[in-house]
This record gives structure tokens, C-alpha cells and sequence, in this order.
DNA sequence: AATGAATGAGCGTTCATTCAT
DNA sequence: AATGAATGAACGCTCATTCAT
């Protein structure tokens, strides 16, 4: 499992530092990546400048410990929606609805870390650890269905995950950009009934 | 249907003009919307900043127009796809391979596009435009088939095309970001199969 | 007597050059000399900015000239003024009335005329050339008085024409800025009277 | 009575920045209005042109606040003057002295600061303020002569005032072009001698 | 002669960063 | 630790000028 958490411990600022992130994270959902200037931190969180630059270091730095910071917050929720539901479809069920009810800002935000990413190195390696570890519990919820005999799949486990998450991810553009509404119950019964489709052989 | 044409006819520059389109979209998909510089055009494309700006007058105005250049192509790309293929199911079918083995490039335009219109409400306008239009075959492909007596659909027609596009425009992350091969039989075998359950009543 | 025509003779242009001139002349006083561009003169007189500069050769040199026209006709205005009058006190209220009851766009014109002689030794040595000449005939009209025996004057002939040229020139601001009437009776009545006085000895 | 205080009072800079002032009038004289750059205060003051802009905002915003700057210094000086002298014709003399005695580069300023008023609303109502506040100590001066019975003026208050005023700023053009010499008795026994008479009723 | 196209020089402005307090 | 002040680097843009037609 690849890591999502800071590489080196930082000292400065303690609480207030925390407090910060979540600042950081919403002028990046509004703004752009490129377009998050220190001073709008500074003015989102009543914090100066320079001290932002002593919590951080650099603008990119700050940058790349909010994304950390809030990616790691949702996929821990995710993970933690997995753990309370234990038959394998009411698992994939129950991810299945959290992924489509992703709210616009949490899309926003991981729509700026992307493609920030398609652009750094550095985050791409954490987008790749993140890719993995949101696809964990979908493997691990077809595998134990599988296991149990309850899934007789079609396909390759990967490649099933895959069209659910893309399923999921493919409402990103739609939403944040307001063609969608981010709920749509004809949509989720269409991902649903695919993903049993392709879980259930037909000779059953 | 919208309009995807420019607002107004420029004149200046002509052939040339076109010619630098082109490597406005490929500096755009290298560097990033915010990131394109007019140096950087100008490097990639041998004419003088000053020109640039005479031809389409600002940094904004020049990518702008680029965006519209090549999402248009990519548009009358798929339309003419659609009409080169005449029974239902194979047009589909035509279309999903199409759009599964988008190039990376393209994505990154897209993305670099997508992501920038999140952020202006011109480029938005030309977002929800395309969007209609990237569905239009899709939309049209379905009917046809329901109409001949092919298609006996269990959902929805808006939402079962939504499901099979996002399964489509769900790979661009993991392909921009190189965590998934452009093209995976597997994969194209589980959205193929789930958009024929979902267009295929099981009483039949 | 100095020089007011230009140094050398051009020929580009002919007969639209000198309608273009006037244009020139609009736009500096609307626009200062400093911010009189050529786009602004070619859409002032509809001749392209490569013409304009076929017949001027640089901008400087386009404004200078510009100049030279608009106080020469001044100049010879008011020269034709004072041939016209025979009186010498009749020509003094002559050309006092006419100094005061300039039009704003003329007082515009020279404004920018001078504050840029200020920044320019060659527009220095025209200004000069034009004081000169706006002078002599207010000293000539003094001295004829003089000669007469009609004046009496109980100071220096240059010192009273400087006054005199001084109410006059003085109203520029007031009127340019709008914080007085071109034309108003009572100030006239002061410079008259004082001009009168400053003619003619008490012992008469 | 107007207002010539700035609108806002900024922090920045503090008494550096009231030095930086001081630089700015200098260069304004010299280079005038549209000539004056940042980075030619930034030679003149030691300061870096970013700094510059910290402290003013912009460009126009530094001229228009060392405009004020001075003038409220030129008029503050006149004030004070007129303070001092208790008889009205001395005041009167004192003041078109001190008129008659303005040297090159406060006209030089002046010169620059009504010319960049002629294209500017902001400035051109601070030179209305300015304008009222020079002619104010004179305006006084002729009343309490009046009311004294010093005085017995054959004309309007208005009208002599504006046509002194018109002899001490007529100079301005003559002095900063060179014509004449700042100082010149001559001038000065025409100019008070005229307001002498002026305010001074035949039947006295 | 007249013009449009192309271009380089120069300027205002933004912004991340460094430094002193 | 926290902050304001100061600054240099970089970019978009304007505009006079040159060139080819």
C-alpha cells in the first residue's frame, strides 16, 4: 500500500497550521491551482503571507500538503464506509452512492489535483497512490462476493472495477461544470444494474 | 444544436494563423492552461510574441480560440464517424472504440479545456456546447435502434448514454496520469457488454 | 524676425498631408501631446498609420509639425488683425479682445504646445520664434501711440506688453480647467482700463 | 473651503515614503506627466520600483498624490504668508512678490500638474480646490482694504483679483521656456501699480 | 504612393520570496 | 513565532517602426 501521509514531520505553526489546510483547500477548489496566490490564502484565513511561507515553506509546497491533506481525508472515509458494511453487494452498493454523491466541491478539488498532477511529478506519484487506494475497496468487496460465491463475474475483477470508477469519476466534468445534477437516480440504477450485470454470470 | 464557431471572423494572419492554432494546443496540453505563455508559443511556433497578440489579441483570446479549434475538430471527428456507420449497435460500437482510444494528447487538451472552464464562465458556455454535442450520436445511435425494434432499453435512454460516456471520458485520468494503458481489451469488453444489457430487455 | 516654416519642404502627402494636419491638431488638444498615438490620428483622419508615417517620417516629428502649422495661422491671424485696425489704441482693444475670446481648442493646442516645448529644445526655439511674433504687434501698436503722442506711458513699452500679453495668456488655465467663462466683461474692463492707465501719464 | 488632503491615508512607506515624494515632484518637473516612469523615481530616490508601487499603487496613482503634495505645500506657504502682513496692500504686495518670485520648477510642476489635469476629471477637480485656495488669500486681502476704506476699487473684487492672478501666473510659460527672467522689476512696477489702480477711485 | 503584416523595445503590474524586527 | 517591508524576476501588453507588396 503506497503512502499518502507528509514525508517529513513539519513543526510550525501546530493547530493553526491544521486549521490553514482547510483554507487552503477551498481557495484551490475555487481558484485553480494556478490561480492560488498566497495572498488569497492570506486573506481566506486571516493569516499573512509570511507566515504562511513559514508554515509551508513555498506556494507549491503549501499547495501539494493541501492536496495531500485532503485526499487523505477522503479516501479515509471511504475506507471507512467499507469497513461498517459487511455483505459484498451492499458494500459496492453503499460506495457505489457515496462516489455519485461526491459534492461539487470535493470534485472541484480533486479536478485541480489531476490535473496538477498531469503537470508534476511528484503529485502524480501520490494521485497514483490515491487511484490505488480509492479502487482498494471495490477490489476487495468483488474478490470477498467472489469468495463467497455470491459474484460469478463476466470479466476481470480489475477491469469491472475500473468501469464502476470510471462510472463514478466520469461524473466530475458534468457536475462541476453544471451540465448534471449531481444526483440522479436514473443514473444510478443504469451504473447498479451494469456492475450486477457484470458480476452475475448468466447460467446462474 | 449549439454553436461552436467563433463569435467573430478575425482577419488577421490567415494561413499562418491556423498554422500557430496548432501549436497553441500542443504548448496547452504540455504546460497547462495557466501555464501557457505567449513565449512559449512563440517558441514552439517561430513567431514573435507582438504577433501573436496581433493575431488574436490577448494571452485569454488566444487560448480561448485554440480550445474552440480543437475541441471542434474532435467533435466533427466522432460526428462523421457516426454517419459513416449505418446499423445502430455498430455505430455504437464504432463510437465507444473511438472514444477509448483517444490519444493522450487529446485528453490533455480536454482536461487543460474542462479544468479551465470551471474557472471562466465563456469557456463553460463552450463546455456544456460540446457536451451536448459529444452525446448527440450517442442519443441518436440508441433511438435509432429502439426505433428499428433492436433496442428494447431497460433504462432511460439520457441516462444509459451518460453511463457508457463516462465510461469513456472515466479514462482520462488514469491515462493522462499513466495508471492505465490507453487501451485494455478487457476493459472495452465490460462497457461494450454492459451497454448491450442495458439497451437489451432480458424478455426478449 | 524668426522662422516659422518648416525647415525643409516635403513632398509626400500633397493636399491630403495638409488635411491630416488638422486632425493632428484635434487629437493633441483632446488627447495631449504624450498620448497622441499615430492609431489615434489614423482614426481621426482615416489614413493609415503606415501613410501617416510616409508623410511625417516619426511621431515626434509628425507633432512638431502639427505645431508649426496650428500657430502659424495663430500667429498670422492676429497679424492680419492689427494690419487692419490704424488706431493704435483701436488695435490694442482689437487684439486684447481677441486674446481673450480664444477658443478653448486653441487654448488646448497651445498648452500642449508649450508644456512640450518645456520637454524639447526644437519646439523651445518655435515657442521663442512665437512669442516673438505674438508680441510685435502689441509693441508695434504701443509704439505707434508712442510716436503719436496719443500714449504716455509711465513704464517700459516691454514690461506693459508683457502685462497686457500676460492677462491674456493667463486666462488659459482658468478656461482649459473650466473654472471661468471664456468671455467675461468685467475682467475685460480691468485689462483695458489698466493698459490705459499704464499709457498714459497722471499729468495730462 | 475645498479639500486638497488625500482621500485615503496610506500606511505604506512612512517617512520614507514622504521622502520618495519629494523625488517624485523633481522628476515630474523634469520628465513631466506622461514621461514620468517608475523607473525613473526609482533612480532618483533609491528605491526599487516595486517598492514604488507598493507604497502608490500605480504609476498614476504616485503622480497624482506628489501633485497634491506639492501643491498643498505651494498653497500652505501663500497662506502663511498672508497671515503675516496685517496691512491689507502690504499683504497684497507681499503676495504678488512672492507671485512674481516663483521659481522655475514650482512652475514647472504647476505646468505639468494643469496640463495632466486638462485629461483628467480627478485632477482637474483638485486644481478647481487649488485654484480656490490661491485666490482666496488675495480675494481677503482686497476686502479688508475695502472695508478699512483703504480701498475704493472701480471694479468687481472678481475681476481684479483674477487679472492679477493672471499677471503672476502669465509668467509661467515665459519663465519655464526661457523668454524671461524670473525676476523683473520692471514688471513688478506695471503689475502692482495696475492694482493699485485698480482698487483706487479717481475722486479720491 | 499607400498599406497591412510583422516585430522588438519598453513599461506597468503581479507575485513569490528574503530580510529585519 | 509571527509579521510587515522591501525587492527582483517574469509576464502581458502597447506602440512605434520596418518591411514587403
Amino acid at each position: 500500500m503506497s503512502d499518502l501521509s507528509p514525508r517529513r514531520t513539519r513543526r510550525a505553526g501546530g493547530a493553526r497550521r491544521a486549521l490553514v489546510l482547510d483554507h487552503v483547500v477551498a481557495v484551490l477548489a475555487d481558484r485553480g491551482y494556478a490561480g492560488t496566490r498566497f495572498i488569497d490564502v492570506a486573506e481566506a484565513s486571516g493569516v499573512a503571507v509570511s507566515t504562511l511561507q513559514g508554515y509551508f515553506g513555498s506556494r507549491e509546497d503549501m499547495l501539494i500538503e493541501a492536496f495531500r491533506h485532503a485526499t487523505s481525508v477522503a479516501v479515509v472515509a471511504m475506507d471507512e464506509l467499507a469497513a461498517q458494511v459487511d455483505d459484498p453487494w451492499q458494500q459496492l452498493v453503499a460506495m457505489v452512492d457515496r462516489g455519485l454523491s461526491t459534492d461539487v466541491a470535493t470534485w472541484r478539488m480533486l479536478m485541480e489535483f489531476w490535473t496538477a498532477a498531469a503537470h508534476d511529478a511528484e503529485l502524480r506519484e501520490h494521485a497514483a497512490a490515491l487511484a490505488e487506494q480509492y479502487r482498494e475497496p471495490f477490489i476487495d468487496g468483488v474478490r470477498r462476493g467472489i469468495e463467497s460465491g455470491a459474484f460469478t463475474p463476466r470479466f476481470d475483477t480489475a477491469a469491472i472495477v475500473e468501469a464502476v470508477v470510471a462510472n463514478i469519476v466520469g461524473l466530475l466534468y458534468p457536475v462541476v461544470l453544471g451540465h448534471l445534477a449531481p444526483q440522479d437516480t436514473d443514473y444510478r440504477d443504469v451504473v447498479l444494474a451494469q456492475l450486477a450485470f457484470a458480476l452475475t454470470s448468466q447460467e446462474r
